[in-house]
RNA sequence: CGGGGCGUAGCUCAGCUUGGUAGAGCGCGUGGUUUGGGACCACGAGGUCGCAGGUUCAAAUCCUGUCGCCCCGACCA
């Protein structure tokens, strides 16, 4: 594993066989220190695999509460950097941000027709404003029951249209581009660490716009902006298109969608955006005096992503050693080792690091230095591998005598001697250049996974012995693509109109279409 | 809600079949020696065995009930 080490890396016989498996022991101390040995590797069980890295690393906890998820610093300073970049982008393209209350009326969801649908089978309601002692222990109070029940928002579009329908009255008043952080609720019966939890933090962006053609603009747009955040930090290749309508959002005319694939070959929808028509603008009559004086209802969006994105960055990226996090999005992207023997080593050893790391700092790199005593180096590596750390510098006294330190790459695991001076101009370039590696890897296993299917059978076969995504030609009909769901556990994930091409017969019915879409299984 | 599994120390688990007053490893604390791929020694702290009943001289162990969690399925970002 060390190679490149000349006169350096004189491991004491011990490999680093860092998967021992079954031996995992105790962890994560109180003060956020250590870590656990070992994850399952991906070849034993996928599931436990992730699992474990999401705990070890320390991204987030299960809560006393059922299905709810404990997000822990680390996770949470992930989480920061992504919302950082979106919002950099929606800013960008002209929103801003405000906050709409947790709780929505009961009867508001009822509005939209396939909105209600959609949701009602998982909406968590408030029914009681006190609690009093009664035989069973506190209990709700029976004399405080709501005249009507809220619910906890699960998605906000009915609370901001009713508000929009108060804020507009005239074409000037809008457009209207909002967005808002917020932590929403989906009762869910079965539940995955940031994949779906009952309460997940997301943004949902809210638009109204005077015309259609300005709103499906919008929709594109920031699906578009998805696929850049989506890209170019989480370094998360996407497959962008439509949604089929079974698949649509609860109450919109269309929806588009990014898919991800993960290592284990299912798919992962990591953002969506809704264009809504006049759906929502007529159940809460969202309406306005236009140019021409005509009363008439204002057309919106909605798009939002979601914790669930940080999900699909581990399975993308991460290995049997833990995670790999892409370098515009680690908290830290370089973690530096001090290595010594004696006192005197030490203190040249800190005062050699200070040096440099203060360049580094300067020079805008997020820079790390673990001095913990207690901890020998090689636990250190180990444990910062876990955590997904891009560069590793270990720096010890025979480095500080030759003005150097060892750097080891996270992505591809190479080690190598380099001078320090002049670090601070190098690294910044090197972390893109990780940055564009990890990109180029994700991309060439998606693309690898990408088959196509002409028949029901081949599309049947290629689901259950490749994974991946699957091509095949669907003429729309949705009782095939039910039995499909049914049958085979895979769904259309997205539709797009470069996947057009000659007319042939469509799976199953064969009707011609000129319309290959994306069949996968996913999370 | 159906099918399966599990609740014993912070974590992973042994002990239960054949009742006899609580164990291991890891982690944690203190001291020392260590430190270039997961250090070691010594001493130490830590558990009303998920909960409630029952059987018994005696229950982690047997019986009944109950609660919680995990996995598989139906629902979903």
């Amino acid at each position: 594993m060390s190679d490149g080490g000349k006169g350096h890396g004189g491991d004491g016989g011990k490999g680093g066989p860092q998967a021992a498996g079954a031996a995992g022991a105790g962890g994560g101390g109180a003060k956020g220190g250590s870590s656990q040995l070992g994850v399952t590797p991906r070849a034993t069980s996928f599931t436990d695999w992730y699992q474990d890295l999401v705990l070890k690393a320390q991204l987030a906890d299960h809560s006393p509460v059922r299905g709810c998820m404990v997000v822990r610093p680390y996770g949470w300073a992930l989480w920061e950097r992504i919302r950082e970049t979106f919002d950099r982008f929606f800013k960008e393209t002209g929103h801003e941000n405000a906050q709409f209350p947790l709780f929505i009326p009961l009867s508001f969801l009822a509005k939209e027709a396939s909105h209600v649908e959609g949701f009602a089978k998982e909406c968590a309601v408030v029914t009681h404003y006190r609690l009093k002692a009664g035989p069973n222990g506190i209990e709700p109070d029976p004399d405080s029951k709501l005249e009507e029940p809220l619910i906890v928002r699960p998605t906000s579009e009915t609370i901001i249209g009713s508000m929009y329908a108060k804020w507009v009255q005239s074409w000037r008043d809008l457009p209207i581009l909002i967005n808002q952080w917020a932590n929403v609720v989906r009762w869910e019966m079965r539940t995955r660490l940031f994949l779906r939890t009952t309460e997940f933090f997301w943004q949902e962006g809210h638009t109204a716009h005077e015309t259609e053609k300005e709103a499906v603009a919008e929709t594109l747009q920031m699906i578009e902006v998805y696929r850049r955040v989506a890209e170019e930090y989480l370094a998360m290749p996407v497959l962008v298109g439509r949604k089929s309508a079974a698949e649509r959002f609860a109450g919109a005319v269309d929806t588009w969608c990014i898919e991800a694939l993960m290592q284990d070959g299912k798919a992962l929808q990591a953002g969506t955006s809704h264009f809504l028509g006049q759906n929502f603008a007529k159940a809460f009559e969202i309406q306005f005096a236009g140019r021409d004086g005509q009363r008439q209802h204002a057309w919106t969006t909605s798009w939002g992503v979601s914790t669930r994105l940080i999900g699909g960055l581990v399975m993308t990226h991460s290995d049997d050693k833990g995670l790999v996090l892409p370098p515009r999005l680690a908290p830290i992207q370089a973690v530096v080792i001090p290595i010594w023997r004696k006192d005197e080593e030490k203190a040249a050893v800190m005062s050699y690091v200070d040096g440099f790391v203060g360049k580094l700092k300067s020079a805008g790199v997020r820079v790390h230095v673990d001095d913990r005593e207690h901890f020998k180096p090689g636990y250190k590596f180990n444990d910062w591998e876990l955590r997904g750390v891009p560069l590793r510098l270990e720096v010890g006294p025979r480095d500080v005598a030759a003005a150097k330190c060892v750097m080891a790459r996270r992505d591809g695991g190479e080690k190598q001697i380099v001078d320090v001076a002049g670090l601070e101009t190098r690294l910044p370039a090197l972390l893109e250049e990780i940055q564009a590696a990890m990109f180029a890897k994700a991309k060439a296993f998606r693309d690898a996974s990408i088959h196509r299917a002409a028949t029901y059978e081949e599309l049947v076969k290629t689901l259950e012995e490749k994974g991946g995504f699957v091509l095949a030609p669907w003429d729309g009909d949705a009782a095939v693509e039910a039995t499909i769901k049914e049958q085979c556990k895979a769904t259309i994930r997205c539709i797009r109109d470069e996947d057009r091409g000659p007319e042939v017969p469509a799976i199953v019915t064969g009707t011609p279409t000129a319309q290959w879409v994306v069949f996968a299984k996913a999370y």
